[in-house]
DNA sequence: CTGAAAGCGCTTACAG
DNA sequence: CTGAAAGCGCTTACAG
């Protein structure tokens, strides 16, 4: 392996200078420098990023903690995050954290506590209080995509305004009996993902003077078989039938699409249903959602943990501060007026 | 930060026993380790991998290059690496490379130049000559997960079998006009994955005296939106309608299942479908498939490169080197006999 | 079984 | 602008 020295000796200067050269800000005249790197492609010279990090500290990777890897908005988001790390030069270190559990905790006390990465970002990940504290004792930046849990830098969207913009979407098209298939655990934890959304559909509905009918609120993994069973059960209990759905995820109104289509009630002649997401799926299927942006999340992501490592211009770390990621409402077919009669 | 010196100190020996009773194989005196570890753990020491990878040359920390994160299968075999690699105590940097270019090039020439990872698990690509030689003069294990190129360790099922398999599978029920949805690029490239399924399917219709039927291969993109418009296309052409279709994913044909249903055509009465991969969605759809296993691959992926590189019981790298990987056919409502008439 | 010393390959003050 | 020297935090022969 070529090492430093080699290219030194090959250029006529010193280790310090080809160092320089090579990254070092220091000044090197042009003609050295010009030398220098002839002399480094020459015998294809790459520096030993583990000596570099040895002495500057820094090791220009950063570590990325996600629940799920195999869900269409985790996969964007990271494939978001792995671009922008990649073009700014910085490895991403992937941990996939499930539950609670020895092999999380393993991710926090060991892989993250070492000096391996520069800084964190963790998507959708509720940070337990140890969790959170470890990271700040190691003082490396943290930065949140959704999620919860104590942390300085959090970028996210108002999932509470989201239930409420879709909702009042089916309200403004002249629905009342409106359903809502909620992530799990929606009632149970009200600051969760699904318990804003839950609780923004809620305050919609209250505010038109109106409340969910009985079992017209149903929890469900935020899958398409979920959302198909969960539907299945929503609409095949009996008395009034709800004319609107709104799930908490696009994956799972495609399920509750199916699910519709199998009980033979039409989309959306009998029942306009609305998704939260904007899955590459969603034009397929006709669905109206109020769509976000993953891949642009996890760059921006990235854009904040960047700044807060003092790479490129030093400005404020997080430049919205404060203000949500950005939704919007994408109207298609599988929404309209509520049957007459 | 605690360094090693200082819980040599706290324990009373020189850091090179700390260094021993952490981590090193040399024999140290039970009592001694003992007090090196209540040290250790008493002030949270934690080794500083840059230091340790630089005299060691190991880093614990494998490259994985993978051509999209955000598909079914990808998404499986990179949770199974992920698993395995961090139960083994290594790190997993990902790479992210699409088509060839600059972006993909860096990764090659610089990001895995670089000794950064002790090797590379490559999923699903097509390694290009001078991109197999880079990784092979760095002198890194590569383990490789499908995909092609000159490499000495790869894993992968055998994609003729299972057209073969697939295509049988049907006629086996009777069925004799069987199209198929291949992947993109299927006839152009014929020891692509897509390219085998394809000759699989070919040559077990002509095993039983039958050829397509005109317009009854169809290429698409391996995702759903794509099955259904292929799907689309190909059961709306006129002339002698398929009763049975063989899709190159899980994906596809359940996109070929809603085409169908948009089509008035009813599976499995009119229409017998078959996948391939096991997708999580199957089982809801009732859908036939030929499965594989890609969250077990990427385990055994790993296993292969954690023996190349002399960690646990040092055997033949690839216990079962040439065997293809298992994959099996489960049966569904999707596929039955063709109509009479 | 344990310790003193060298060295992995860089970068960074410190001089000049 | 450039070089000699120190040092980042470990591990590993080499002695004892």
């Amino acid at each position: 392996m070529a090492a430093i020295g080699d290219v030194a000796r090959l250029a006529g200067v010193s280790k310090a200078t080809a160092s320089r050269a090579l990254s070092g800000g220091g000044h090197v005249a042009a003609d050295t420098r010009r030398r220098v790197e002839a002399a480094a492609s020459e015998i294809g010279y790459i520096a030993s990023p583990a000596a570099a990090s040895l002495v500057t500290g820094r090791t220009k990777n950063v570590g990325v903690v996600i629940p799920i890897v195999n869900r269409w908005f985790f996969g964007e988001v990271l494939e978001g995050i792995e671009r922008a790390l990649l073009s700014a030069g910085y490895d991403l270190t992937l941990y996939n954290v499930g539950e609670h559990g020895p092999a999380r905790d393993r991710v926090f006390e060991f892989f993250l506590a070492r000096k391996r990465v520069d800084a964190v970002i963790a998507i959708g990940v509720d940070l337990a209080e140890h969790e959170a504290a470890r990271l700040a004792q190691s003082g490396k930046p943290l930065v949140c995509l959704g999620g919860r849990g104590a942390v300085d830098a959090r970028l996210a969207i108002d999932d509470h305004a989201v239930g409420t913009l879709a909702t009042e979407h089916l309200l403004g098209l002249g629905h009342t009996r409106i359903a809502h298939l909620a992530g799990l655990d929606a009632v149970a934890e009200p600051g969760s993902v699904p318990g804003e959304r839950l609780r923004g559909y809620l305050d919609a509905l209250a505010s038109a003077g109106l409340a969910p009918g009985e079992g017209h609120v149903v929890e469900a993994d935020t899958t398409m078989p979920a959302g198909c069973t969960g539907a299945l059960q929503l609409l095949g209990r009996p008395g009034p039938r709800p004319t609107a759905l709104f799930a908490a995820s696009d994956e799972m109104a495609i399920g509750a699409m199916i699910a519709a289509e199998r009980l033979g009630i039409a989309v959306p002649g009998e029942l306009s249903v609305i998704g939260v997401d904007g899955h590459e799926y969603a034009e397929m299927f006709g669905l109206t959602t109020v769509e976000q942006a993953p891949g642009e999340q996890g760059r921006l992501a990235v854009d904040a943990v960047l700044r807060l490592l003092g790479e490129g211009e030093v400005a404020d770390p997080l430049p919205d501060s404060g203000a949500p990621l950005p939704t919007r409402l994408v109207v298609r077919s599988s929404t309209t007026a509520p049957p007459r009669g």
